[in-house]
DNA sequence: GATGAAAATGTAATCGATTACATTTTGAAA
DNA sequence: TTTCAAAATGTAATCGATTACATTTTCATC
């Protein structure tokens, strides 16, 4: 394994013009960078980028913390961060903090310890005071997720409305008992879609039923089974079913065919994200799909800007209702 | 942020010492460790891992390459993988490569630059020259997925065996019209699966017929819905069918269902890997089981053990057939 | 051929840690 | 108190790049 060092004295020339070879700089001869091109050909160089990272006081790397690899709601934000990243020459760093202030202790600390040049976070369960701290000091973006009252530049969506819009479309094709499965409402967005559900039942004159609406602790096929279970014994079991995620709509979807019912028939279900697979259930899933990728392109390009000192502004974009059988059979 | 100088300046000692206490060395008095030990508090000291890496050669940082994050299948793996990783002080860093030998090429780049210790492949798409090339100087192990004649260390299952097993269970419920959706044979665990299918079939005095073959390109859940579109059109109609992968068979059970026909009274369902969602389908998937937590932990072992230069032995785990509603209704 | 500004190249410091080797301190034994 | 091995600490080289500044080379102009 060459060094600059051998390369230089191969090509019979300085670091320096090796350095500016490398780095692409215009100020060497022609004739002296086929020399030293030759040098690194021959003595099969690649310049490591440990020597280079410390020199530039960066690593090159960002970290993307979520809560856990297998909720396919973040892929496509990922795959948007990934390409931004690679086309600036950053590597991510897919953390999985199980939503553990332990193991989200690990990452921060590859943060303080100049292992990563910044952050993007999309775990709602981040120890907000940690975040808060670090961001006077790091660049840090929070991406989907954010809490409020932080100064922390994010990119996310209208929760609230994209949930009004979802509930309105149940009342629209007739439904009047629909229930809402919620996230727990120590979580913004879960508070945002409470009132953009409360808004769509408001302006339509449906009465608000406590009982129709539950909190699930994760987002997960089980919890939203259980939700189902619960809401499939009440007294006046409601007609429609929103869930705020697509995991706990796919819960409610198996449990309403355990019962021995149908969907849409005898009770609709929305989701929310569009993730792969709420294509693929019987039957497919009505959701409001997030721009996932261009997301993770923007939380990327923020983080980038942000760490090269540029000033940053929060982003919320648009997103989109996709009705399919579940709803409109 | 300060430097080890200003620590050692502070705490009226050499940066030797400091040095010395950061790693727990033994060799420091005990009141010299606490004057360090204040001056880091005192200064919020973080030791630098860019000076810390280049002084010692290593990144801490291991690639895991993956065709795509989508596949839950790697999940469990990746979770293994990570554990592992992290309590041997090493962060991983997933890499998509999208089966396309560019992506491939931006990682392989990342250890040749000395920015990675080495590499976990996942991938069976990977570029097999390079990969052999590269394994001669890099620490480089394969997980899941090998290649013949390569002398890179691998950790998998029997495949030839698990598919032998799947098709037996088929047998012994009763079928005898056994469809296969494998995938493309370029692959050795397609091959390996095809020979236990065949294996079963011929102890059984089943005879083989190529029409009940299909090869995918993909292991996804459209690819699935595809190959049993034209199995459900054969004009002998298979009665069950073993796919290779889960995300296959949900494809083939969506598809079934569209045809208005019943799983598993008039098909039997086989899938492989026991992914997440093989178990929120309705019915539930029948599958293979590979220990993937434990294949990660593994395949994390035997690179680390790789990267400190100790010789490492090739690993083939046991696997487990979940029998579920798809086969037995 | 002499001149001198611009272009090309070189020298050496620097980033922040680790560690071999050198030096100083300690404290038990004489 | 002296002695001296062991323990503690310090000095300075090192890892491999980048880059400010210094020096040398080039070449158009007179």
């Amino acid at each position: 394994m060459a060094n600059i060092q051998q390369v230089a004295k191969h090509a019979g020339v300085s670091v320096a013009t090796v350095s500016r070879v490398l780095n692409g700089q215009t100020t060497v001869t022609a004739k002296t960078k086929q020399k030293v091109e030759e040098a690194i050909q021959y003595l099969n160089y690649e310049p490591s980028m440990l020597g280079r990272n410390l020199r530039n006081s960066e690593s090159r790397i960002v970290l993307v913390l979520i809560p856990t690899i297998s909720n396919p709601f973040y892929f496509e934000i990922i795959k948007g961060i990934e390409n931004m990243a690679l086309s600036q020459n950053y590597s991510i760093l897919l953390c999985e903090t199980d939503s553990k202030p332990e193991k989200e202790e690990i990452y921060f600390d590859l943060l303080r310890k100049k292992m990563a040049d910044g952050i993007i976070s999309m775990d709602p369960a981040v120890n907000v005071e940690t975040l808060k701290e670090l961001a006077e000091n790091y660049a840090i973006i929070q991406c989907s997720e954010y809490g409020g009252g932080m100064d922390i530049p994010y990119v996310t969506i209208d929760s609230e409305e994209a949930s009004y819009r979802a509930v309105k479309h149940l009342i629209q094709i007739g439904h009047q008992k629909i229930a809402l499965m919620n996230s727990d409402e120590k979580f913004l967005y879960a508070r945002e879609r409470r009132m953009g559900y409360e808004r769509a039942l408001q302006e339509s004159g449906i009465p608000l039923n406590k009982n129709y609406i539950s909190y699930t602790q994760e987002l997960g096929f089980e919890q939203g089974q259980l939700a189902m279970k619960k809401i499939l014994h009440l007294d006046d079991r409601p007609t429609a079913v929103f869930a705020v995620s697509d995991l706990l709509a796919i819960g409610a979807l198996k449990e309403i065919k355990a019962a021995g019912l149908q969907v849409p028939q005898d009770i609709a279900v929305v989701g929310f994200d569009k993730i792969d697979f709420s294509n693929m259930t019987n039957p497919a899933l009505t959701t409001v799909a997030q721009p996932m990728y261009k997301m993770g392109t923007i939380a990327a390009r923020m983080l980038i800007d942000k760490i090269r000192g540029k000033a940053v502004d929060s982003v919320v974009l648009g997103f989109e209702l996709v009705i399919r059988e579940s709803t409109t059979g």
